[in-house]
DNA sequence: TCATATTATTTGTAAATTACAACTATTTAT
DNA sequence: ATAAATAGTTGTAATTTACAAATAATATGA
């Protein structure tokens, strides 16, 4: 068979630059984690600060300063949930909730210029493809240990 | 139609979470892009500095400092090349070779353990989708500009 | 109910990562 | 031979990261 990291590795690397490079919008600058994180709010509703750093992967207290920063840039609003208050509850303002789109929109143009080249069948069975993988992804137990080799 | 970029975020994170969990192997302890550097070496045939630092995207200074610290672990060698002095040819050590293929291994386990999910068919599908998807978007011309908006 | 444990988030601190600008060394072009 | 281009390194400073410890609020148990 062939080297199946490969396949994902090339494809996973690909799409890594595209979102790399899509964090830059008139004036706002933004880094990869901080779209991640504003595409994350806008997706769910309300989310607290845990809940968008562990579907992101990312410790806490890195999140914690992250959030800030888009407190600061004025992308990200903060509330204090009134029956839990250790709890804030992440939301997007209107200006993040339109560099969020915008991002969403440029990576959605890109794909769509990709899906070009293909079949409008090919083009379904692509797109059931990568639903299919993120299924059975979600269903695997080995995911996301560290390797120990040896003692 | 759906979100496609949804579908390939959360493809792309999961991968990218395992990748970064696959780094810490015995005592040797190495980052994600040094994990990527690794791999980048091991693919081509002994690359110069800048080839792989393109490859990946990185800048060549970045690059150069993360080599530096390879070396000093002792997983990749640096060898000028005879023809031209000012270039800097890439190598992994027998150490480095084994924590690339170890990592590799690793991924391809858990990729192996993701397929089990599915038909032999199903799991042909995906696999040619995905090169297919690779094809497309080597052809594509959109990709990797940062976004402008307004002046 | 009061003390204790747990949970959510923040801050102290220090290391790792990043990238711009400026530099060195070498090669190519005029 | 001199200038321009190329490959890679270093100075420096900002950003990102994460462990440990702190704070603040809630849940639990005698």
């Amino acid at each position: 068979m062939e080297n199946m990291r490969e396949l994902f590795q090339v494809m996973t690397r690909r799409f890594g630059l595209l979102n790399k490079n899509c964090c830059s919008i008139g004036d706002v600058d933004i880094s990869l984690v901080q779209s991640h994180i504003l595409y994350e709010i806008d997706k769910r509703e309300y989310p607290s600060m845990q809940q968008v750093s562990e579907a992101l992967g990312m410790d806490i207290t890195t999140f914690s300063r992250q959030i800030q920063n888009l407190v600061k840039k004025g992308l990200v609003k903060k509330t204090p949930l009134p029956e839990d208050r250790r709890v804030y509850t992440l939301s997007l303002t209107t200006e993040g909730k339109f560099i969020a789109t915008t991002i969403d929109r440029e990576i959605n143009r890109y794909l769509d210029e990709v899906f070009s080249h293909m079949t409008e069948f090919e083009k379904e069975t692509v797109i059931r493809s990568i639903k299919l993988l993120n299924e059975c992804m979600a269903k695997s137990s080995v995911c996301c240990k560290p390797i120990t080799v040896g003692k």
